[in-house]
DNA sequence: TTCCATGTTCCGCA
DNA sequence: TTGCGGAACATGGA
């Protein structure tokens, strides 16, 4: 399930469970799921604690002395903190055992995930050429105006490139675009200044409020469009009917009356 | 059995 | 240079 507000809640229980513990071992059950050579990861990590967790867009880093643990949870990544071996994920990838029995598994059904070791997320948010998180601070309203300025093509597309923005995903751009009532298609350089805010506004909103609301163990309200992804389904917000599309090659739904 | 999936990357073409 | 469509990756669930 992993879109930034996922990936932040992954910070969370990284930092709330498995900081400032010994990292006693590193079990590599599926090598598919590494970024360096496993010889590599368990030299960087076995005997280490971690100290902190940064989030980049859908990228988790958490600080492990003199390099940084990184994972990208691709389509089904996902944590579990467990003690003993009963609570093992059913795909687990890797796991660390901590000293006091705790473990943290990795678990990705799909394996399109990637766990590794990384000198500095800085240079790998560089060299990876991700573009900037929304909920960063620095990300603000002229920033976004020129991120969008001189662009084309379709807004959802320029929503999703995460070297423009990271972190947004298949659902919350959905999700952002049917709060500003903006068509997913709708081509970049025809949008006017105050739909530029609008979709500034409800992006950095949606991932706010998802955060939230699944920080609580919530689910999605129902005005939201997520609890809709149906083809001829209602509009909560105005009656319409929910289309179905594709864009940037990815299932796209929106409500063909509001969304312009 | 077939289709689909909350992601990313690479290739070819315009 | 920018943008887009399509395919590939791996696997389970409806």
């Amino acid at each position: 399930m992993p879109e930034l507000p996922e990936v932040e809640l992954y910070c969370r229980y990284v930092a709330r469970h498995a900081l400032q513990q010994r990292i006693t071992s590193v079990r590599v059950l599926d090598e598919r799921i590494l970024g360096v050579r496993k010889a590599v990861l368990l030299r960087a990590l076995t005997g280490r604690q971690l100290t902190r967790v940064r989030r980049h867009g859908k990228h988790l880093f958490a600080d492990a002395g003199s390099t940084w643990l990184h994972i990208h949870f691709g389509m089904s990544g996902d944590l579990y903190w467990y003690q003993g071996d009963a609570g093992q994920p059913r795909f687990a990838r890797v796991i660390f055992d901590f000293e006091d029995g705790a473990r943290l598994a990795y678990d990705d059904m799909r394996l399109f995930g990637v766990v590794e070791v990384t000198p500095d997320p800085d240079a790998f948010i560089t060299e990876h050429r991700l573009g900037p998180d929304p909920l960063d601070s620095a990300f603000r309203l002229p920033l976004f105006r020129r991120i969008v300025t001189g662009r084309r093509g379709a807004v959802k597309s320029l929503l999703l490139s995460q070297d423009i923005i990271a972190g947004m995903g298949n659902l919350y751009a959905d999700e952002a675009l049917y709060r500003a009532s903006i068509h997913p298609r709708r081509a970049v350089d025809t949008l006017s200044a105050a739909e530029v805010k609008a979709i500034f506004h409800s992006m950095r909103a949606i991932l706010k409020e998802a955060i939230a609301f699944k920080s609580r163990g919530g689910d999605y309200p129902g005005r939201y469009l997520v609890q809709h992804r149906e083809e001829g389904d209602r509009c909560p917000l105005c009656g319409g009917t929910i289309q179905r599309t594709v864009v940037f090659g990815r299932t796209t739904y929106f409500c063909g009356r509001h969304q312009k």
